[in-house]
RNA sequence: GCGCGUGUAACUCAGCGGUUAGAGUACUGUCUUCACAUGGCAGGAGUCGCUGGUUCGAAUCCAGCCACGCGCACCA
């Protein structure tokens, strides 16, 4: 055994070991248990980030751990690589534009990027060692999955919860796509808050407050508070929008908030929620200002074809001109903004597809209460989320790379065509319908618009599962063991899934739910590129090896944030080198041995000691690891290892291994060595799967029958190697020897100085009297009083 | 505004009703020792956010407050 470990030769190796070997593969012929995790498919995007190796370490020592309870283990590996994210990925890589490229070569483009970069982006989720079955990777943009995707948007279709409606929706003008109320995000942004002078129809002036100037054209009411005296002459009068001189009535309603700027707001279709529901409320008239490119339109007069923040400036600038800007204050404040671009959202009329599902939010907050949330606290966020919806689910992108919506429409009379199952997958765009309607007519207008990323992905459950081609194993599977991901997509991923299996098999999706949280950088921060804070995991996986990268991103309890620490994987690395070297020390003294069962009774009182705090771990393990508490159990682990074991029970048998007494005594601290280091490195496997590896392979292989330590068996607390009584009585050699170790720390003496006498302070002189051999020898004292 | 979480050693955190509050890191001292100096041994270090209550007993339970973080909503 070489006396530095070398993790780069050593995880190189051991990754496509397993890889080769099959040892992730799932059997579904396999009897036993089934636990099947319904693994994030990380979204296409250049590399891995430090976050995705945090929570899918995190999902990994849980699927090690149930694969080494015995349990067969389904744990697939997908990528995302359909829809927006994607295409924005493919515009940055080849620094070109969707809509300056147009459809058939952009879509082209697209999936020989994918092509490209997909294997390398797979790289590193091997690389850290993820247990996955990387025999089969699902792609969402696969022919396979397009089918799926395609089939239940028919069953939804059929079951009357998708329609097709012309109404407002958010809208983004940077990728100029509808979007759904989840990809809202609200940032801070600076802008000028101004007070306008309206004219009032026979005579007088009312003053508005606005962000949004630019609107005055799509100005169709103004509003005040019913109870605000300031304003109770006026309302009922009609007003004159400057510039744009339309006639608009002035109106009460309780929303408006007489504190705020001058306690009258103008309604204009639409700059925000607001003014939609007063649209709806008051039958209001709609006036469109602002094109689906984010310009001012016709209705703008002269500043038509300005963008909107252009013409926000210019307005304001007339405005003044004429006299009628009574105020300008600039100011912070919130506005929301597409998550994916952070462009201001607009609200903007468009025919979109919808998944109705607002009359069903009570069916999901049950729904949520049925799964098993680790931790519990994430169910809130959950069920909050639940409680605020407002919109339907808009499916229907305006964009290119996606799954394409199976649907054409009768050019004659309009009908809604849809494919045959047996025909999936289709693209609208290009194929026909294979009947025609039932007006008789044979033209059809091909849908364009391709379903938003989250309805394909909602159905990860059942993608994940038609890997597996035995339909009745399928079946049982349902629903999924385990749903892992970070908090940040409860309200996309986790919900999606949720709502959509409750809508199409009226049931949950998975038993159990558990939920990372987030990396920060060391000061707390969250990490992003314009801060230039960002730690890339390839990096120290480089720097360090997987196995210290992992045992960082296992200190984090379940939903919490973790700070990047270098010191924290250096202490990783540490204790690999540290299982390395007592593994070293053992082995050497097991050169000769081969495992035999040993009588109990007939093990040496430390041994029985090292055994008894041996089962005590093992048991804290897997209460902690079954209830998600990975942090927790490694940390029992930790301290049985390097205390228990490395720093007493070694040094205690050290005599005894060099120079042996009687083959007896030798064979008891064999048996002993034997037994815990190799319930260590199991015990280690889930978080460290790299070296626990390497030290199975180099040794207890040849004893042991499986090809890999990851589909052994955990060890059980044995209550065989259970000694309570002697345990305790053996703490008290533990304690002299602290005592001992103390007396030579302040003397300044090295640990095996030899020391003539020595006085211990003990009450039990019965003890002292059994142990003085043990300790005289082990501590190189002559004479113990 | 609603909801969730967190305040314990210089730092990161454990303890969540019962001896003198723990660990790791960092710091200080010390030891080359035959697995490991990426190590061992030892040491200093804390009004357990604040205020009240329950209890024989509170870091731990309850109430209120303060601070920080996060989610949702509002934001003309």
């Amino acid at each position: 055994m070489e006396k530095q470990y070398n993790f780069k030769k050593s995880e190189d190796k051991w990754q496509k070991f397993w890889e080769k070997e099959k040892i992730y593969k799932f059997d579904a012929k396999k009897k036993g248990k089934i636990f099947s995790i319904d693994t994030p498919p990380p979204t296409l995007s250049g590399k891995m980030h430090l976050g995705h190796f945090f929570s899918y370490a995190h999902q990994d020592i849980i699927a090690r751990y149930h694969r080494m309870l015995g349990e067969n283990v389904f744990y697939p590996f997908g990528v995302d690589d359909n829809g927006l994210p994607t295409e924005r990925l493919v515009e940055k890589i080849n620094k070109v534009r969707l809509f300056d490229l147009g459809r058939e070569k952009f879509v082209k483009l697209c999936q020989k990027t994918i092509k490209k970069i997909l294997p390398e982006f797979v790289f590193d989720w091997k690389r850290m060692g993820l247990s996955c079955d990387f025999s089969s990777i699902y792609s969402t943009i696969s022919p396979e999955v397009q089918k799926l995707s395609q089939y239940y948007f028919l069953e939804l279709y059929k079951q009357g919860r998708i329609y097709q409606k012309e109404t407002p929706v958010l809208f983004c003008p940077e990728c100029q796509t509808a979007i759904a109320q989840a990809e809202v995000e609200e940032v801070e942004q600076q802008t000028y808050f101004v007070d306008i002078g309206f004219k009032l129809k026979g005579g007088g002036q009312i003053i508005i407050s606005t962000t949004r100037p630019e609107l005055l054209p799509s100005c169709v009411a103004i509003f005040v508070h019913p109870k605000d005296k300031r304003y109770k002459k006026l309302v009922g009068k009609t007003a004159i929008v400057p510039i744009f001189e339309q006639e608009v009535p002035i109106l009460t309603d309780d929303l408006v908030d007489p504190k705020k700027g001058t306690g009258v707001v103008m309604c204009c279709t639409f700059g925000d929620t607001t003014d939609l529901e007063w649209y709806f409320k008051y039958k209001l008239p709609l006036k469109i200002s602002i094109t689906k490119d984010g310009k001012m339109n016709k209705l703008a007069g002269s500043f038509e074809g300005l963008p909107i923040k252009k013409a926000r400036k210019a307005i304001i600038d007339e405005l003044e001109k004429r006299g009628l800007l009574l105020s300008k204050k600039e100011i912070i404040h919130i506005v929301k903004v597409h998550e994916r671009c952070q462009t201001a959202i607009e609200i903007l009329p468009a025919r979109q597809w919808f998944i109705k599902y607002l009359d069903l939010k009570d069916k999901f907050l049950v729904e949520s209460n049925k799964l098993n949330w680790y931790p519990k606290f994430m169910k809130a966020r959950l069920d909050n989320w639940i409680k605020g919806l407002k919109w339907d689910w808009c499916i229907s992108r305006q964009r290119y790379f996606g799954i394409p919506i199976p649907v054409w429409y009768c050019k004659r009379c309009n009908e809604i065509i849809l494919p045959r199952a047996k025909d999936l997958p289709v693209d609208p765009l290009h194929q026909k319908p294979k009947k025609k309607c039932k007006c008789g007519s044979k033209e059809f207008v091909p849908e364009k618009d391709v379903l938003d990323t989250w309805v394909t992905s909602s159905l990860t459950p059942q993608i994940a599962l038609s890997l597996i081609k035995n339909k009745k194993v399928r079946e049982k599977m349902f629903p999924m063991s385990l749903r892992p991901q970070a908090h940040d997509i409860i309200n996309f991923w986790l919900f999606y899934t949720l709502a959509r299996s409750y809508l199409l098999f009226k049931k949950i999706p998975w038993k159990n739910v558990m939920i990372s949280g987030f990396v920060l950088d060391p000061k707390g921060e969250k990490m992003s590129k314009s801060k230039g804070n960002v730690v890339e995991p390839q990096t120290v996986v480089a720097k360090y090896g997987a196995d210290a990268v992992r045992y960082w991103a296992s200190q984090a309890k379940l939903g919490e944030d973790l700070r990047y620490s270098e010191e924290e994987i250096k202490q990783g690395k540490r204790t690999v080198t540290k299982l390395w070297n007592a593994s070293r020390f053992s082995l050497m003294h097991l050169k000769k041995y081969s495992p035999k069962r040993v009588n109990p009774k007939e093990l040496e009182d430390e041994d029985k000691w090292i055994l008894t705090k041996l089962y005590k771990t093992v048991k804290e393990y897997r209460n902690f690891m079954d209830k998600y508490e990975y942090s927790k159990a490694r940390e029992v682990l930790d301290r049985f290892f390097w205390k228990d074991f490395c720093d007493n029970y070694l040094e205690i048998i050290k005599p005894r291994v060099y120079n042996p007494e009687s083959s007896q005594k030798l064979k008891s601290a064999q048996f002993t060595l034997y037994t815990s280091l190799l319930s260590i490195l199991k015990l280690y496997a889930p978080f460290m799967p790299f070296i626990a590896e390497e030290i199975y392979q180099m040794y207890f292989k040849k004893f042991e029958e499986e090809k890999s330590i990851h589909i052994t068996l955990l060890p059980k607390p044995n209550k065989k190697l259970y000694f309570p009584r002697t345990a305790h009585n053996f703490e008290f050699a533990i304690d002299a020897i602290s005592q001992i170790r103390k007396y030579k720390s302040e003397h300044k003496l090295p640990m095996n100085a030899e020391i003539e006498e020595i006085k211990l302070k003990t009450k039990n002189k019965k003890l002292l009297k059994k142990y003085t051999p043990l300790l005289e020898n082990v501590l190189n004292v002559k004479k113990i009083k």
